[in-house]
RNA sequence: GGGUGGUUAGCUCAGCCGGUUAGAGCGCCUGCCUCACAUGCAGGAGGUCGCAGGUUCGAGUCCUGCACCGCCCACCA
């Protein structure tokens, strides 16, 4: 970050960044403004918000980016989302909170650090537990910072005195909190069931964690004798965990397993007798409607097992190769062991067919490794009495989603929402707060305890698992306040109103968020959950690092500057769709950014230092009446205002639309109004209006609207485009700057500034102007050539009112002058565009162009268009062409000659048109 | 299997309660270095609104069905 100082130094009123009078360059360069006012802004404690009394609070905490990361574009979207409701409600009075923070990220950060100690030769078990986390937090000590600085490049206003991290002690703290309850409560519970196991990380996951990612497999169908020469045939997708069944399970209903049940069917290659069972389960519609039984290894034989008293048998080992259970394959990795039990099968003429088999296939979210379902001891949370209160809280409506689609979608995940393993068998996060005592006391204790609450023992044993990182991200909203204790902060700031996120997370963290919020505190931890999309590239694929696709913010920043940056991602983003960006796309922003610094300059240069601003008046009552009244007050006014209250109205009408946008949380839409207006209306139409304006009688008064166009689009532009605003409003005469800062300056509301009949006047004025334009372009005048423009009009008052601003009309269409009249000539190769209302414009041909001349060049160039389609259609009826040309080749031939046919029309037309009638 | 989003200009997308001639940005073509900006200005070309029905005076817009693409969920091994 640059040194604030040159910026703070600055007397009042005297800008010191841009040069009086004026800003430096033709071109917008953020490399050195952004730091320097980031710096200030943090510096002036902006955005540290006072707990207390005050203000309404607004309060948003950022989704916590894990500790490991860097920015990507992601980030970039949904901080930049963050960040612009932060900084209206801010302007807008609110005492606005947004509250920084990182996730310890257990297994992804574990992950990281044992990568680090492998090249160093080493594992975790090398260093030991101790050592090992001593490890990693030197590694978040060194690195776990880097994403804010990223964030501060990016002008997020995070208050960062109050930053978080998921492993604080005050976080640490109110998991433990919240786990003792819960384990008062009977909430959590500990048990041995099927879980979704990595063998690579070696610990179990939730349901969530395991991804399912549809794959094609094989089905194998292997025949299990049955005594008597009779045999079942079952289907399995992993032969392997064959050596795991304990049974043979068939519908109860059907008939053709009738006589098998109760009887036993013998497990090939292993001999195990295996009960054959009825069990509702069984779908006879799949495979053969005989289900081999492994309750050690799939959560359904699990159950069928449990129902039936069947045994569990694990073959497996935590690290997927199989166990001694396995006998001969006892050693192999699963896979392996799959091979070579198939082929065993086959030899052995066990193996009845294999069959291509699509289905899903869980993998682990951190490393992708295929999943193993596995049976073992885990802690769990009982999900549905907590999911109560958040359901309720969806559909009576104190909880919203934009989009309201995520609604069902948080629904129906509430509604058959399943107990939630939290254990995990690594070390790096919260360790379990459970305690065993040496007489078998287990018990679950806030502080560390000295000895067995039961028994005073003080052989006490800490269980070894620590806690999913989700079960401190779910406390987020609260935690991070202060909770369990009642704090001031928690007081002002919490509940929380508005959570920005993808919907990647939304069951991982929102919902469980929703449930900790009233379990905790009893209430709905926000209320509006703004869902964004996934940013993707130019072929719609998700920005990863693995795929090496992404594009880096930091390179953005650099090159175009943060805002850009922001005004791109923002406006880029519909309403929860993904976006597909391309790295040119930042250009666009990058040209707005330099759009309105040069519009500044305009406005700077032709405004003196001295110059005081009067504050353009609201419309009274009469400006916006009825056509007669407002028409015969305008037969007053000079010819400038018209076009200054025109922009003084659309300027009002983009507050609005700025607002309506905002409070519906259509980011995008918000910046395109702006974008809209100052492009369009300030600097297309309005600034070139001026031009002539400021030299005329109420030159003061236009200068006074310019000021204030500028002045006002700034502080709309600004929770958008932070440093560029910031930058120009600075520069902008003292009386304008009520606050020492744009970002603390008042937001602004409509003025009040309704004209509507003038409004409606400037747009028959623009439309006139852009058909006499057309005129030119299409009959090839010269830039210099200059000649009358007629403008027909069959209300005398229409005349009136277009005499009045016939010199605006003559200079922007590029005329020598504005002729007024009733009826448009005719004939004498006069052209004519028909407006609207009656109203026409038309200019002689023969004074803009020497008319033999431009038939003679016309006639030429058609001839060469005629030649040109002709060897194009030649070419598209060659067959050989066709056959071997690439695709996009005889494409864009086709549409070549598309272009050709009309180019040749107009051309016609043209021509025609230079002959008198 | 269930759910859900999409299909509109060459590309990326708007298009809200059904209502003028379907819009924007980028790209493309033509002409301009007009003293705020060539990161710009002006003009222009380009669309059977995925397909088929239906409702309606009127349909990108509402309804039904279909197709394709995507995402989410799911205990048929």
């Amino acid at each position: 970050m640059t040194d604030p100082s040159p910026a703070t130094e600055r007397a009042p009123g005297q800008p010191a960044a841009p040069p009086p009078g004026g800003l430096p360059g033709r071109r917008y360069d953020p490399s050195a403004l952004e730091g320097r006012w980031y710096a200030l802004w943090r510096g002036r404690g902006y955005f540290h918000p006072p707990a207390g009394e005050g203000p309404d609070p607004y309060t948003i905490v950022i989704p916590p980016p894990n500790v490991t990361g860097v920015l990507h574009m992601g980030h970039a979207l949904n901080t930049t989302l963050q960040d612009v409701l932060v900084r209206q409600r801010r302007m807008a009075g609110h005492r606005a909170l947004y509250l920084p923070g990182t996730d310890h990220a257990g297994i992804a950060t574990q992950n990281v650090v044992e990568r680090e100690l492998a090249d160093e030769g080493l594992s975790r078990d090398d260093l030991g537990r101790e050592a090992f986390v001593d490890r990693v937090w030197a590694w978040r000590e060194k690195y776990g910072d880097e994403i804010y600085d990223q964030l501060m490049q990016l002008g997020i206003s995070c208050d960062w005195e109050r930053a978080r991290f998921t492993m604080d002690p005050g976080l640490s703290r109110a998991v433990r909190e919240v786990f003792v309850r819960l384990y008062d409560d009977g909430l959590v519970y500990r048990g041995k069931y099927i879980i979704h196991w990595c063998p690579r990380c070696g610990t179990a996951l939730s349901d969530e964690e395991a991804e399912k990612h549809d794959t094609t497999g094989r089905l194998y169908y292997v025949r299990y004798p049955v005594h008597g020469g009779i045999h079942v045939v079952v289907a399995t997708t992993r032969p392997e965990t064959m050596l795991g069944d304990t049974g043979v399970a068939v519908h109860p209903d059907d008939p053709r397993f009738r006589d098998l049940v109760g009887r036993t069917a013998v497990l090939p290659l292993v001999g195990r007798a295996l009960p054959i069972v009825a069990d509702d389960f069984v779908d006879p519609q799949f495979g053969t409607g005989a289900v081999k039984v492994t309750p050690a290894h799939d959560p359904n034989d699990f159950w069928i097992g449990e129902r039936h008293g069947l045994e569990r048998v694990n073959v497996l080992n935590p690290d997927a190769t199989m166990n001694e259970a396995a006998g001969r394959f006892a050693g192999l990795d699963r896979f392996e062991a799959r091979r070579q039990i198939v082929a065993a099968l086959e030899e052995e003429g066990y193996l009845e067919k294999v069959e291509d088999h699509a289905h899903a296939v869980g993998r682990c979210y951190r490393c992708g490794t295929v999943v193993e379902p596995y049976l073992s001891d885990q802690w769990f949370v009982r999900m549905k009495p907590l999911a109560e209160p958040a359901l309720a809280a969806a559909r009576d409506g104190t909880l919203r989603f934009t989009p309201q689609r995520w609604t069902k979608v948080y629904e129906h995940w509430l509604e058959n929402v399943r107990d939630w393993c939290i254990s995990r068998q690594i070390w790096w996060g919260h360790r379990i707060p459970v305690w065993t005592c040496g007489r078998g006391h287990v018990f679950a204790a806030r502080e560390d305890p000295d000895r067995c609450p039961e028994c005073g023992s003080a052989e006490l044993q800490q269980e070894t698992d620590v806690l999913d990182t989700w079960f401190s991200a779910w406390l987020w909203p609260f935690s991070t306040l202060g909770w369990p204790d009642e704090t001031e902060d928690l007081a002002t700031f919490y509940p929380t109103q508005t959570l920005v996120t993808g919907a990647e997370i939304l069951f991982f963290w929102v919902a469980r968020m929703v449930m900790a919020g009233y379990y905790c505190t009893g209430r709905c931890p926000f209320t509006d959950v703004v869902i964004h999309g996934t940013v993707r590239d130019e072929r719609g694929r998700r920005m990863s690092k693995s795929l090496g696709n992404g594009i880096d913010p930091r390179e953005v920043i650099a090159e175009h500057g943060a805002d850009a940056l922001r005004f791109t991602l923002v406006t880029a983003a519909p309403t929860g769709t993904d976006l597909q960006l391309a790295p040119d796309h930042f250009i666009a922003g990058r040209n707005f950014a330099n759009k309105l610094w040069n519009a500044a300059r305009f406005v700077f240069l032709n405004v003196p230092e001295s110059f005081a601003p009067s504050p353009p008046e609201k419309a009274r009552p009469e400006d916006a009446g009825t056509d007669g009244a407002g028409a015969d007050r305008e037969t007053a006014g000079d010819e400038q205002e018209a076009v200054d209250r025109w922009i003084l109205h659309r300027l009002d009408e983009t507050t609005r639309a700025v607002d309506a946008s905002l409070a519906a949380f259509r980011i995008g839409d918000a910046a395109g109004a702006i974008y809209s207006f100052l492009w369009h209306d300030y600097c297309d139409w309005y600034i070139e209006w001026c031009k002539a304006g400021l030299d005329r009688p109420h030159g003061d008064r236009t200068r006074s609207v310019l000021l204030t166009g500028l002045e006002r689009s700034l502080r709309l532009l600004h929770p958008f485009m932070p440093f560029i605003t910031e930058e120009i409003w600075q520069a902008l005469p003292a009386p304008l700057r009520a606050a020492e800062s744009i970002m603390i300056e008042e937001w602004p509301g409509p003025a009040g500034w309704d004209y509507p009949e003038e409004a409606g006047r400037v747009a028959l004025m623009q439309e006139i102007i852009g058909r006499a334009r057309n005129l030119r372009a299409e009959y090839g005048v010269p830039p210099g050539r200059r000649a009358p423009l007629i403008v027909a009009a069959a209300e005398p008052k229409a005349r009136e009112e277009l005499a009045r601003h016939a010199a605006d009309i003559a200079r922007l269409a590029g005329a020598s002058e504005t002729r007024v009249v009733p009826d448009t000539p005719r004939g004498d190769g006069t052209v004519v565009q028909v407006v609207r209302g009656g109203i026409e414009v038309a200019v002689r041909l023969a004074d803009l162009v020497d008319v033999d001349k431009e038939r003679e060049r016309l006639t030429s160039e058609i001839r060469r268009t005629e030649a040109l389609l002709g060897s194009t259609r030649h070419k598209l009826a060659d067959r050989e062409f066709i056959a071997r040309a690439p695709d996009e080749v005889v494409e864009r031939e086709r549409r070549k000659a598309v272009d050709l046919e009309g180019a040749l029309e107009r051309l016609n037309d043209l021509v025609a048109a230079l002959e008198p009638r």
